[in-house]
DNA sequence: CTGTTAGCGCGTTCAA
DNA sequence: TTGAACGCGCTAACAG
């Protein structure tokens, strides 16, 4: 059997009261004592029992996610990951609660911090939007000492512990890679569609496909972004009115979401041979995909995002190590063949880790 | 507060001990009895702790792993996370050993899972070498009533409760999809390395490899395959004289381990231009794609895999649920572009969700 | 500074 | 068929 606190009380003959203050690194203990106990724990071997010791003490962590409100697949994706993982962390003495927003609203946002620090929560996460007033509240939270980590869009200006989401740089150099080997020696520009700037996560993705888009090796052109405030019917006139412009298109990136609306403008234009990737496996983009209108989409696990989130606000709000700098979320790659199967519990299109 | 066992009993008009008897289904509570307790359970919404159960029952569950030995960085890899689990299921009582076996060798697993059975575990996770005397060892302890996973390679023949692992034809066909792409209207045959045809991952990759090859749209000649048997030193002769061999050759498919060999036969062949897309994020295919001999690598996320297992094999032990159908694992694409940073702690290359 | 004691929510004897 | 009492490993009051 594991050995508990009695044993190592017995072992450095003390008592459970002294074991305790040592092992929560409470005060009230002379040294020489706290250095018997040390020894007794290191000797016996001893792992304190995580899932006794919240049941003894009974507290519980109050988490919030603040989610954008509004029809983006992807969002409403995420915010089915966080319902699931409600009933999951139970056990953990953990209570989660959702808050919506509006899409690229920094003041509704910075609102809904505000309002969640008040209402004494151990941690938050938050879907970012790149403004001054919603970087103040992040920084209020901290100096509160509430716990809080940016989900899938950051905002690194912050006091925010930690990202949970991809490195989107990255993820606009693996698309831009992808169509230059996808396109070959095809000719002609290149079209990107976004939702705003004003979020961090679509502007890096920009940054790192126009990187490689202008790479030696490369040197195809790229055209004004087109914003479609991830809204599917001015998508669908953005980049119908594209298509027609530009006869010699090469490819479209869509690196935000109102994918349904791209899906329509191509599929209304009929225009194979176009290179077509895009972000995050919803439901429009899984029909893109199987339909052979997108070549490939490039996706966050919003599970993954979800779960580290937990673990890493949990961790700060036990006041914990300096949170595991392995939290690192994936970018994954989809074409036709390795799609999965649907997830029907959350939508987000994807088996999950549970 | 949520309710507890208290609050039913008192709201139901009974004692603990009974809300206990209808909590577990056990015997000894009349049917009006326990009906008033699911009445009440029902209405006060009760969930029991588990971990407060767990607590209390103080039963602990013995899982054993069986994973080849020898060097090949994919297993070892896996075993890393295995290693890295133990730790972390502590909690949820529940202890997990390791046992290795010769890799390819069906007596030696056979022996193993008697063993294992014959030491009264609760569940088995094995890599199965598709053999009968491996189905009748897994029949065996199905007859037992151990639970048991297969990992990585299936054997969908024996009476396994659950399958951790990608599904090995439609990464085969992944590959030849990308192989196609990036080939574009490239002429030449492609080669395919494996290690050995009797472990059905291999063969079931294979398949869906040649499937695709031999569409329409493709029509691309594949040669005969080079067994390896995962032994860097034979991959590097075999590839080296099919080089030799085949001067117009367009691209290599590696679908098995031994890629250190691989890597090492291209860099001194020095072929420019060779369409190559390998297995599994190890050392060496991590060193061939960053060194841009190899363009694209397959994965499968080990520590996800091993995560599962234990999900499964623990629900299995308990009885519970016909197991979660949303276990499924991803077949991961990595470029050069989406490499994420090695993970110094279990070497496969990948950070781990927690 | 240190030790005693009473629970946390549940499972499991034993009696009734 | 039912109930009371104790213990799992740990924390938190309170004493000393």
């Amino acid at each position: 059997m594991r050995p508990t606190v009695h044993d190592i009380a017995a072992s450095a003959g003390v008592s459970l009261a002294t074991v305790d203050r040592v092992l929560n690194a409470r005060p009230g203990v002379r040294a020489v004592t706290r250095a018997k106990v040390e020894a007794a724990i290191e000797r016996l071997g001893y792992v304190r029992d995580v899932a006794a010791a919240n049941l003894a003490k009974g507290r519980i962590y109050p988490l919030v996610f603040i989610i954008p409100e509004g029809e983006n697949p992807f969002m409403r994706g995420l915010e089915a990951e966080v319902r699931q993982a409600m009933d999951r962390v139970t056990f953990d003495r953990t209570s989660i609660s959702v808050v919506n927003v509006p899409p690229f609203d920094a003041h509704a946002l910075a609102a809904a911090i505000d309002a969640a620090v008040a209402g004494e929560v151990a941690g938050i996460a938050a879907v970012a939007v790149d403004a001054p007033e919603v970087v103040d509240a992040i920084d209020r939270a901290h100096a509160e000492g509430v716990a809080f980590v940016t989900l899938v869009s950051d905002l690194a200006s912050s006091r925010r512990d930690h990202f949970c989401g991809v490195d989107n740089v990255a993820a606009g150099r693996t698309a831009g890679s992808l169509m230059a080997r996808f396109l070959g020696d095809r000719e002609g520009p290149v079209a990107v569609l976004a939702g705003s700037m004003r979020v961090r996560d679509h502007s890096e993705r920009l940054s790192g496909f126009s990187a490689v888009m202008a790479e030696a090796g490369c040197g195809r052109h790229v055209l004004d972004v087109l914003e479609g405030q991830d809204d599917p019917v001015r998508a669908r006139a953005l980049v119908a009115r594209c298509l027609a412009e530009f006869p010699g298109l090469a490819g479209i990136y869509s690196l935000g979401a109102g994918n349904a609306g791209l899906v329509a403008a191509l599929e209304a234009a009929g225009r194979p041979g176009l290179c077509v990737i895009a972000h995050e496996l919803t439901p429009p983009t899984r029909a893109g995909l199987e339909s052979g209108i997108v070549d490939a989409v490039l996706h966050q696990d919003a599970g993954h995002e979800v779960r580290s989130a937990i673990r890493v606000l949990r961790a700060k709000a036990d006041g914990m190590k300096p949170v595991a700098a392995q939290e690192r979320i994936r970018i994954d790659i989809f074409i036709k063949e390795n799609l999965p199967p649907p997830d029907p519990e959350t939508g987000t299109a994807l088996a999950g880790e549970g």
